[in-house]
DNA sequence: CCATTGACCTGAGCGC
DNA sequence: TGCGCTCAGGTCAATG
């Protein structure tokens, strides 16, 4: 399930592998996978970067046209050498004039790569919030943000206009590490609480990054490798808590919480 | 404007 | 062995 650090760790993956190679062709295998409503031709053009906004990837290239991507839970972006076509759940795929691939493959097709005009300003990436690693994202914008909300503070961090980048995983760290409830109130949070999600959820991510991010069902890097954060986790999925209660397991928004009812109140 | 719910999908895991 | 059910969850449209 990526969320931002696991997004985070495919972007550097490919900033590495991809940068400069010319695309020979682009092929969807699987329908409603590419999108080019405007029938952009992107072949003879190269990829400049790659970058990432929210959970969103963003291709750039030397051409007048960029890709918009989302993994969603299961996509992935694998580099290979030779494209083996009995490899089940490619929906997407790009040849590069050395003869490598970039291929997409995603088991539960609701990952995407959209081809865009390159001063294209899409909605989804208008809508986002604040990106939770710069200093927009502070105590003054969350507080101003939960002032009149009475939803959960779990379903508030899930919001991606509110805040872009944050999934289930690492809401649940984040309120764990605040000592903080997920069903309480966006309005009922003191100040210094909203100190300490602000803090947390900048730790926490930046640690998840050096990790590589979080390998729990259905991620890995570029490289087909796993990341390391989580070994780092205290409460999603866990059955205890380090203080000896277990970890309650509940649904909010349709989405499972998970936490510790003596830690976090 | 805000909150809630269902739809989109496939595969894994479980009870019987 | 296999069937049917539930669950996993990011995002958006529809609804109140």
């Amino acid at each position: 399930m990526p969320e931002l650090p696991e997004v985070q760790t495919v972007v550097n993956s490919l900033n590495e592998l991809i940068i400069g190679k010319e695309i020979t062709s682009i092929e969807e295998l699987h329908p409603r996978t590419l999108i080019n409503q405007k029938n952009i031709n992107i072949i003879g053009s190269k990829i400049i970067s790659v970058n990432r906004r929210g959970k969103y990837l963003i291709f750039v290239s030397d051409g007048d046209w960029k890709i918009l991507a989302h993994l969603r839970m299961t996509g992935k972006f694998i580099i290979v050498k030779n494209y083996d076509k009995t490899e089940k759940h490619i929906r997407a795929l790009i040849r590069f004039s050395d003869d490598s691939y970039l291929l997409f493959k995603d088991v539960r097709t609701f990952g995407f790569m959209e081809i865009l005009k390159a001063n294209d300003k899409p909605n989804s990436l208008e809508k986002l919030g604040p990106e939770p690693l710069l200093k927009s994202f502070n105590k003054k914008y969350l507080t101003e943000k939960l002032r009149n909300r009475k939803g959960s503070i779990k379903t508030i961090l899930l919001n991606q206009h509110i805040i872009a980048g944050l999934g289930n995983i690492y809401v649940a760290e984040i309120l764990y590490k605040a000592k903080i409830s997920p069903l309480r109130a966006g309005n009922s949070l003191k100040k210094n609480e909203i100190d300490l999600i602000v803090k947390y959820t900048k730790s926490i991510l930046k640690k998840a990054i050096e990790k590589n991010g979080t390998t729990i069902i259905d991620f890995s890097g570029v490289d087909q490798k796993s990341g390391e954060f989580q070994n780092f986790l205290h409460v999603y999925q866990k059955k205890r808590c380090k203080c000896g209660n277990p970890i309650i397991k509940i649904k909010q928004a349709g989405r499972s919480s998970f936490y510790c009812e003596r830690c976090q109140k």
